[in-house]
DNA sequence: AATAACTCGCTCCATATGGAACTATATTAT
DNA sequence: ATAATATAGTTCCATATGGAGCGAGTTATT
């Protein structure tokens, strides 16, 4: 047996195969590019991160990815380390330091990322284009809608243990 | 700015939309199961597939779940410390024990699962129950794939570092 | 301007995790 | 039958992770 066997037994139709799908589609990879790029997770989380926007700070990243700070620190400075970002100092406030994707970073950014991308057209694959429009669709309603229940029963409750 | 600002922008519109939504589905009722009910994460998982069958062994669940056996041994000794799972000779193979939830077990179990069940339905309340049909359906399509796509490039490769 | 309160980002520490090796049992080959 | 090989499940160890707290710098209060 399998967890693909147990799809159809689920009480979570929604949760279960999203979640399902995420780790065959991801943990893979992160280990691949561990392994080729020398890329740890807390160092793609900051990589991805730079790579959208340059001139974040670390709390930034922290905020965006909501990881502990004390991760995303480590990420940086193997990063900064591998030379794969650059810090500055913020001139507006001392305790800040700006960070930068180098060259060097973005190279490694594109060849990893690329391997996703390879990996989600494999994964759609299977469903015809209209079929994929509808599926971000619904999907992006979903994560839109986060903010919403994130902050509602079971995620925040009164402690009744 | 949050994860949710890069929805928009990202080369991955399916895989990026649900390991999204995965994150924030599970990550915190994992963490409140912990805090609530004792339970870590290796528990779970061996707990989640004894309610599915009862009568598997370690080796079963390594298999289903692909999580390391020291992973399954670890959640399995601390869930027969707790009495959520009861563990008896195979009498077909002496390397090999049988593992049942126990009533306690089954109890936690359903009390855990409740509130991933809830929170499926906070989920995918902005949905119209077509939409969530078709959802389901696409996904399904999605996952029942997964074995094909797990096997070729980037999954596997000819190495090239 | 002095103090308190806050923020940034780092280090320390306790726990979680996975690879590898090991013991006991089972299977296969000669 | 005996030896070689394979499997179940555990322990050991090195690394990954997150919480707590710290020191430097900033902002708010008086």
């Amino acid at each position: 047996m399998k967890l693909i066997d147990i799809l159809g037994g689920t009480p979570l139709p929604v949760g279960y195969r999203m979640a399902f799908l995420t780790v065959f589609f991801r943990e893979p990879l992160l280990r691949r590019i561990e392994r080729e790029h020398g890329l740890v997770r807390p160092e793609w989380t900051v990589l991805v991160c730079l790579a959208y926007q340059n001139g974040l700070n670390a709390r930034d990243i922290c905020e965006i990815t909501e990881q502990p700070s004390n991760s995303i620190s480590r990420g940086v400075a193997s990063l900064l380390d591998k030379g794969f970002v650059a810090r500055r100092p913020d001139p507006e406030d001392a305790r800040r330091n700006l960070l930068d994707i180098t060259h060097a970073g973005r190279e490694v950014y594109s060849a990893a990322m690329d391997l996703f991308v390879q990996a989600e057209t494999h994964m759609t694959a299977c469903l015809s284009d209209a079929e994929r429009a509808t599926l971000i669709g619904l999907l992006d309603k979903l994560a839109r809608d986060v903010p919403r229940w994130r902050t509602m029963p079971p995620y925040t409750e009164a402690n009744d243990d």
